[in-house]
RNA sequence: CCCCUCGUAGCUUAAUGGAUAAAGCAGGACUCUUCUAAGGUCUUGAUGGGGGUUCGAUUCCCUCCGAGGGGACCA
């Protein structure tokens, strides 16, 4: 917010001129930092120390500049160093605690659509963590646009179809039986399709004969029909029991399946625009710069990027998006460059296709978890064994509550537990799966911030009726470190979406409570003698708890008045 | 063999080309007659190796070493 006044304020000095304006992470640097001395001095040949000064004297003329900052400064070795005025901080707090339940909004994405992506779940395979990784960054990201004004559309694509069906239907039929199925369906399925990929060593046979039942179930045979919907029924159920306790939601769940009747259409659409080739008996579409990608198998049968062209088609003639966001792992950079390549071959533009690639969780010893070899972790199990630690943690430190309670509250902690975990890092980057960092509630963690909040919102709701306050009063550098932090909020929010990460986000979350719980302990809010600086104060942290409370539901964690 | 990620403290991670590389965990020392100690304060400790571009490189380029992923009938 500040950030960007100040860049246009000085652009309107110095026109194309690059420059950056900087945050440094200590206060004793600046509150704003810009380096354009250097720039200047190149430019111009003469020295930073020069340009500095006479960049100094500028900004100092100006009352524009002068009313914002207190102390403007040029630092070696080529920085200029604006501090944030006092009665600057406390006028933007007013403002800020006025439209704390809005603050962040805003109207960049007004009549503008965006397609999410996420979850990404294979029908007859349990969700495990990886799974978590596209959900929560996802319906984090959902959240962001959502703020940003943007319409969202969240969608659930599920890996519905294909061989892997094939596979499962012969697997079925060779050893299984219903009611096993209906015991323990997602564990029956997953142990048919480990067992298929065990036997498949030593019998290759098995291979042909998944092919038949594919073919079959694509040719609409009764029996392998109603297997299949079996399957995905059971499957559907499972993982609505997990999006349900991680309260995420979609508006759309359409997966592969749902464009097997359009295959045809879809492959004849790309013929006509002459792209499609015959190579080695299958139709292929050649690449400038990638490996050349398959249309169609020699047998006729559809494949996976088959169906994401159909469902791109889709999608954009019916909702006309800005943008669309594939939150899917990085394993699946290449189908997408290609899937991208293929789009634009037809003729396409106007959208804004994104992948936002994530890495692995890899297992404590830094390995793959293959589902094949039945090593994954299932997410079902991750969730109950967190929740059941938030519960005895919970019950440990607040041993009044009640059960009810008790149990609502280790939810949200076990949760926001394992979401901000993953959150508050790179997305990019492969992380190694540790429980015993995940089982942390204390330091950089989902549950510290929520017990901040809680913190807060204690001291509040013991407070009472109370006047609005005098945020002339908030003159302790705690204080204003805390209302400094709060004006980054929706920089914070924002970048978000530039990014397409999070962990900004969750940084930025972290740091506010930190700040917050030094300004907590620093003093003792309530017992003043001076009412009117409690009432400040009281505004202070009511516009934090507000402020954190809105950031954690973006990153999709709850937050409680008691933990 | 080719392409893409990545390599930061004992461990797990931060850092739009910026200042003294930031945290958490683990280790050490303090801190609850006071609004939730899941807290706060202090402390030990790091950019894989070698070049290059730049006033300035964890970040960009080259190279070597190491890890992971991908590379036509899987998704």
């Amino acid at each position: 917010m500040i950030k960007r006044w100040l860049k246009n304020k000085i652009q309107e000095y110095y026109q194309d001129t690059a420059f950056d304006v900087l945050t440094p992470p200590d206060d004793k640097m600046g509150d704003y930092s810009i380096n354009l001395a250097f720039v200047l001095a190149k430019k111009n040949g003469t020295s930073p120390i020069e340009e500095g000064q006479k960049i100094v004297e500028k900004f100092k003329a100006d009352r524009e500049f002068s009313d914002r900052f207190g102390e403007i400064n040029f630092v070696n070795p080529g920085f200029v160093n604006l501090f944030l005025s006092e009665k600057f901080i406390q006028e933007q707090l007013t403002k800020v605690y006025k439209k704390r339940d809005s603050y962040g909004t805003s109207k960049i994405g007004e009549g503008k659509t965006v397609i999410i992506e996420y979850g990404g779940t294979n029908i007859a395979k349990p969700m495990h963590v990886g799974h978590l990784r596209s959900t929560i960054i996802g319906d984090g990201l959902a959240n962001v646009y959502e703020m940003l004004g943007y319409k969202v559309v969240r969608w659930n694509y599920i890996g519905d179809w294909g061989t892997q069906f094939g596979n499962l239907i012969a697997a079925y039929k060779l050893w299984g039986n219903e009611k096993e199925l209906k015991k323990k369906p997602i564990q029956t399925m997953l142990n048919l399709y480990v067992r298929f990929h065990d036997e498949l060593k030593n019998n290759p046979d098995l291979r042909s004969r998944g092919r038949e039942e594919l073919k079959k179930l694509e040719e609409g045979d009764a029996e392998d029909r109603k297997l299949w919907e079996m399957f995905r029924e059971y499957s559907l159920d499972e993982f609505d029991k997990i999006f349900q306790q991680l309260d995420i939601k979609f508006d759309i769940t359409k997966g592969e399946s749902g464009y097997e009747m359009v295959i045809g259409e879809t492959v004849e659409f790309i013929e006509q625009k002459g792209i499609l080739k015959k190579s080695e008996g299958a139709d292929i579409i050649e690449l400038e710069g990638l490996p050349p990608t398959l249309i169609r198998k020699s047998d006729g049968a559809s494949l996976y990027i088959t169906r994401d062209i159909a469902s791109l088609k889709e999608r954009i003639e019916e909702y006309k998006p800005e943008k669309i966001l594939y939150v899917v792992a990085n394993q699946q950079a290449l189908h997408f460059e290609q899937l991208f390549a293929v789009w634009r071959m037809l003729g396409f533009s106007g959208t804004d296709l994104i992948h936002v690639k994530f890495g692995m969780v890899l297992g404590e010893d830094g390995k793959k978890l293959a589902t094949r070899e039945g090593k994954g972790i299932p997410l079902q199990e991750l969730i109950d064994k967190i929740v059941a630690l938030a519960g005895k943690v919970v019950r440990e430190k607040n041993p009044k509550l009640s059960e009810k309670e008790a149990d609502e509250i280790s939810k949200a902690v076990g949760i926001g537990a394992l979401k901000y975990n993953d959150l508050k890092q790179h997305p990019r980057t492969d992380i190694a799966f540790d429980w015993s960092a995940m089982l942390d509630f204390s330091g950089n963690s989902g549950p510290y911030l929520q017990y901040t909040y809680a913190r807060l919102s204690s001291i509040l709701a013991k407070a009472g009726n109370r006047k609005a306050g005098n945020p002339a009063l908030l003159v302790e550098a705690e204080e204003q470190r805390v209302a400094k932090r709060l004006l980054e909020f929706p920089d914070s929010v924002e970048k978000c979406s530039e990014f397409y990460s999070l962990n900004g986000l969750a940084l930025y979350l972290y740091e506010l409570s930190n700040d917050a719980n030094r300004f907590y302990e620093s003093v003792r809010i309530l017992g003043d003698m001076n009412i009117e600086r409690i009432n400040a104060r009281l505004m202070l942290i009511e516009t934090v708890a507000v402020v954190l409370g809105r950031g954690l539901k973006i990153l999709g964690i709850g937050s409680l008045p008691r933990i």
